[in-house]
RNA sequence: GGGUGCUUAGCUCAGUCGGAAGAGCGUCGCCUUUACACGGCGAAGGUCGUGGGUUCGAACCCCUCAGCACCCACCA
């Protein structure tokens, strides 16, 4: 339960775990060969040294001293680098299936033996994975996607595509920065005591040190992402790509520098684009300030909900067509506590309607009043500094304070003057920045921008003409929304983390572009003797992000992998990224490659607690999805979730609320059942809530999987069964196959469309409700039976392997791991060569005919067995008591199956023997098969009261859809209007229902002829 | 203010073409049946948010209202 987690040490516990019982279990062999108990064949070295052969040897030099009677064993472990086919059979498999046992094991031979990379020559398939913050470690939401993403990969590849998986990670340019100053706060330093050059180092010593973790978690969940190619967003390739970007875009006049009012965190002092601020909805207040007009003649009254601006105001404005102020347009008024005047202007920006109906116009640090200000020409009075401190623009009284000091300050010398009308309370939305969650102050700097209507509008125009593709299809509405309104993208941060800007200035202050300094020297035919001075700012993270789908493949170079897999065929992601990454991904792509980078946006739902709740760590409702995978106890989950909280006195609500929820901690679960319960929640792109009762279900249909391959290897033996020839097999054979061949239409289908939900479900109830509740129930009668031939029981057999070892391939792509295990040892009973099961061929519903004959008589057979077991539940008969059964009358069909079910009858349905009588017994029970009449004789069994209710109960409801039936058919308008195919349905289930009822009751009176 | 979803069994959710309302979990019986108690067999449980419309027929299509969620936005 409490594995070390930190995956760059080889799990130890887990294959020493295995080599302990290979070496109990030879121990006890031994001893009952010895004892006479066991036949001494089937027993020898080699299948222990398969049981070891993939462990990593360094493993065995940590672990405690090997048992005295394995003296040879070190020499039968191999190095795991070169993984070779477990050919030969392996003891009996562990009657739990015990995920820990194989996962990491499985996951290691995969990556040492390629099985990742693109291979063949095939049609290319490509999916990029959306790189995770290099400082981030795994949460729900990437293994959500993570699942879906090695699903689709995993599906393509078994089908022959030639398939890549590009990984790799983003330097999260203020995320990484930040985490690096925090751990130098903590040291008592900071950034700016180790200068811009050592500051950097220590992030990239830092990035070496733990940047790893997300990778390894990536593992654990089974990813096959090509671990060859992994990329990080600063590498020099990566790097030199955004360079070419944005030198090109520079020339093409797309991207200026410009001072203009951005988005200003005065925490972290940078830039941030319009996408980084969140609006939150906070309690405020609306103040209500006179302003005196300068000839005394009175005072307007402004509202705001910052005082603190009144310092940089340029104008008051009114609605034009406002007649209370009419009169004062074009007067002046006198700024309170600054000394000079301001106009009264007017503007159709301002809603009569709200406050006093003037508003105060600050143009350096408002949105609105900057626009209002360069339609009437005022002056931008910038009064903050970069630290949202009052700078020297400000009276002298004020500068030097901090916004909220100045605030009240500001308010309090009003009020002095008396110049506050009112103060209302007011709920406002203030702008906070995503990151710091500082409130964001709009701010007059220079800044680089890329302009984006020229990029927009080929963008918008791939998605209109199909090709790129959303799905769910309705969130390209909201793509049009954002792209259509879309503004100018500042991409320059004030931060030293990130990718420098390519741009020079001179002494002068001209700016000089290029790819180099010595280019953009030579562009600028600037001399040697001219000093240049590099920019400081780095850009915006999601630049380098944007190319990520040809960066990646070694764009601008022309490599014959961007030439292979570019455009990618779909892109998985969380609807909150479409205009950070996506929009942006798209538009760069058909810049500089000339194409969409994809062709379909598949957009997934948001992970939310099991009650409904956003996962996140202030609220102490995260779920790591490696817990879930491992488990963990109580204390050290208490224990995570309390830990390093921004709030520190909801620690113990959080505590509480844990020790509630998980009083006994997490269950180990395992990767495959994780990624099972992502997929069937995946349905059209809603968000998900987690339930824990949901993992559990899919990890007991991982131990019925593994109980089911069980029998059938029990079943078959450990040598090779002889192929079936062209034989098709008894009844029971023919539907199963059948049924796989639905089965499969349905996964595929499911794949195909992304609905993970579907494809899950359709293999789900193919292993369970089909093969193992049905087929091994009626294998097991043929198997069990003694004047059964050979031949016949052979193709049984067959059937078993074959049926199981394509479900396994079929549900692979959902779990890989254990079906890889399975697949090992069923594989070669059936004479398949292979070391894997990742690159077997996707298992195809054509090799599986349809045979409805089959399924008809099969579906007949069902419900006899139904029936009798019904019979029994409800009339209480001991399920282990055999029972009598007399069948009465039949179609032709029925009356022939009845002879071919009747060993299947017998044994699933528990019955003694089958007679067929003319007429029914007073006294028997009764339940319809078709036009069958099923009667087991009452004797001393059943009482005749408990078996009048049922029929009774019976008849009520064939009666109550008779009803329904008949009024159709008896309307006109239907029988007139609706398909021949629907009214002749009706007309048969009508006649149908009649004749069970009428058979039903003839029973219920000869049961108690009085009534 | 604009936009997008959602509302189906106690809970979490499917329901594809408009043609008998489904699954998992939970609940209630019975069962140590030789793959599996992480199991088997059986059962109960729904006016498909409300009101209208279209249709022979509506969970599904159209409109109204109610509740919930999310996104975008410059009401000081």
């Amino acid at each position: 339960m409490t594995e070390p987690r930190d995956a760059k040490t080889p799990d130890l516990d887990a294959p020493l775990a295995r080599l302990a019982e290979a070496l109990d279990e030879r121990h006890r062999a031994q001893d009952e060969i010895v004892r006479g108990l066991r036949p001494p064949a089937g027993l020898s070295p080699p299948k222990l040294i398969d049981r070891v052969r993939g462990i990593d040897p360094a493993i065995f030099l940590r672990a405690p001293a090997l048992p005295p009677t394995t003296p040879a064993l070190a020499d039968l472990i191999q190095p795991s680098a070169t993984p070779e086919a477990t050919m030969t059979p392996e003891p009996a498999l562990a009657k739990t299936y015990d995920p820990h046992a194989i996962e990491q094991a499985r996951y290691a031979r995969w990556e040492a033996a390629g099985h990742f990379k693109p291979q063949g020559r095939d049609a290319p398939y490509c999916i990029m994975l959306p790189p995770p913050n290099v400082t981030g470690s795994l949460h729900m939401g990437h293994a959500f996607q993570d699942t879906l993403m090695d699903a689709l990969i995993r599906y393509h590849r078994m089908q022959g595509f030639r398939t890549l998986w590009q990984c790799g990670t983003d330097h999260a340019g203020i995320a990484t920065q930040m985490v690096v100053e925090r751990q130098l706060g903590l040291k008592g330093s900071s950034r700016h005591d180790l200068g811009r050059d050592r500051f950097v180092d220590a992030v990239w010593d830092w990035k070496a040190e733990s940047g790893g973790t997300i990778s390894q978690q990536l593992r654990r969940m089974g990813a096959s992402m090509d671990w060859s190619r992994e990329r990080f967003t600063m590498d020099d390739g990566l790097s030199a790509a955004v360079t070419e970007v944005f030198v090109r875009l520079h020339e093409e006049g797309l991207i200026y520098r410009g001072k203009r009012l951005v988005n200003w965190d005065p925490v972290l002092n940078t830039a941030i684009s319009d996408l980084e601020v969140v609006a939150t909805e906070e309690q405020g207040h609306l103040w209500h300030i006179r302003y005196p007009l300068e000839d005394g003649s009175g005072y307007v009254v402004v509202a705001t909900t910052r005082p603190e601006t009144l310092l940089g105001d340029a104008a008051v404005a009114v609605h034009p067509d406002d007649e209370r102020y009419q009169a004062l347009i074009g007067k002046r008024v006198a700024l309170p506590l600054c000394d000079r005047t301001i106009p009264v202007i007017a503007d159709t920006y301002v809603d009569p309607a709200f406050g006093s109906g003037c508003v105060k116009i600050t143009p350096a640090h408002d949105f609105n009043d900057y626009a209002v200000g360069e339609r009437h020409d005022l002056p931008k009075i910038n009064i903050f500094t970069d630290n949202a401190a009052i700078n020297d623009a400000a009276p002298a009284a004020y500068r030097g304070l901090d916004r909220v000091v100045a605030r009240q300050r500001v308010v309090a010398d009003l009020e002095a003057l008396g110049l506050i009308d009112k103060i209302d309370p007011h709920k406002l939305m203030v702008p906070r920045g995503d990151r710091s969650q500082a409130v964001i102050e709009p701010y007059l700097t220079d800044q680089w921008f890329v302009r984006i209507a020229p990029l927009a509008e080929p963008a918008i125009a791939c998605v209109e003409d199909g090709r790129i593709r959303f799905v769910p299809e309705n969130w390209s509405k909201t793509y049009f929304e954002w792209m259509r309104n879309i503004e100018d993208w500042c991409i320059s941060r004030q931060l030293w983390w990130g990718h420098r800007i390519p741009a020079w200035y001179a002494p002068d202050g001209s700016i000089h572009v290029g790819r180099t300094e010595r280019e953009a020297r030579a562009k600028s035919g600037l001399g040697a003797d001219v000093p240049l001075r590099q920019d400081e700012d780095v850009l915006d993270t999601w630049f380098s992000s944007a190319l990520w789908p040809f960066s990646t493949l070694g764009w601008p170079e022309k490599t014959p992998e961007l030439e292979t897999f570019y455009p990618t065929s779909v892109l998985v992601t969380g609807f909150d990224i479409i205009f950070f990454w996506v929009a942006r991904m798209i538009m760069m792509g058909l810049k500089f490659m000339g194409d969409v980078p994809f062709h379909e946006v598949y957009i997934h739902g948001l992970v939310r607690d099991a009650d409904g709740n956003k996962m996140s760590k202030s609220k102490g409702n995260i779920l790591d999805p490696i817990d879930l995978i491992d488990g963990i106890e109580l204390e050290p989950l208490v224990g995570k979730r309390t830990s390093g909280l921004m709030r520190p006195e909801d620690a113990p609500k959080i505590a509480a609320a844990t020790r509630r929820q998980f009083a006994d901690g997490i269950p180990s679960y395992g990767t495959d059942a994780l990624r099972f319960t992502f997929a069937s929640m995946a349905t059209q792109g809603r968000d998900v809530r987690f339930d824990l009762g949901r993992i559990e279900g899919y990890r007991n249909f991982c131990n019925k999987i593994w109980n089911a391959s069980r029998y059938v290897l029990m079943t078959v033996g450990s040598e090779p069964l002889p192929a079936s020839g062209n034989a098709r097999g008894g009844l029971a054979e023919r539907w199963i196959r059948h049924r796989l061949g639905q089965a499969l239409t349905a996964v595929r289908d499911g794949f195909d469309a992304y609905r993970f939900d579907l494809s899950a479900q359709a293999i789900y109830e193919f292993i369970w409700d089909e093969f193992c509740d049905w087929y091994i129930e009626l294998a097991k009668v043929t198997l069990n039976d003694s004047t059964a031939s050979e031949a016949d029981k052979l193709l049984v057999r067959r059937t078993l392997l074959e049926v199981l070892e394509a479900a396994l391939r079929a549900l692979h792509p959902l779990m890989p791991f254990i079906t890889e295990e399975l697949w090992l040892k069923i594989a070669q009973l059936l004479g398949k060569a292979g070391d894997t099961i990742m690159t077997q061929t996707y298992p195809r519903a054509a090799e599986y005919p349809l045979d409805p004959k089959a399924a008809a008589e099969v579906d007949w057979l069902k419900t006899v067995v139904l029936g009798v077991r019904r019979i029994r539940a409800e009339s209480n008969l001991e399920p282990a008591r055999r029972i009598p059964l007399q069948v009465k009358g039949g179609s032709a069909d029925e009356q022939q199956w009845l002879d071919e079910c009747a060993p299947f009858i017998q044994q699933l349905a528990r019955v003694e023997r089958i007679e067929r009588v003319p007429h029914a017994r007073s006294d028997a029970t009764t339940a319809l098969a078709g036009e069958t009449t099923l009667l087991v004789p009452l004797m001393d069994l059943i009482d005749p009261a408990v078996e009048a209710d049922r029929l009774a109960k019976e008849i009520a409801r064939l009666e109550q859809d008779l009803a329904r039936v008949s009024a159709k058919l008896a309307n006109d308008s239907f029988v007139a209007r609706a398909p021949a195919e629907v009214v002749n349905k009706e007309r048969k289930r009508a006649a149908d229902n009649t004749d069970a009822i009428d058979r039903l009751q003839s029973q219920l009176r000869r049961l108690r002829p009085d009534g």
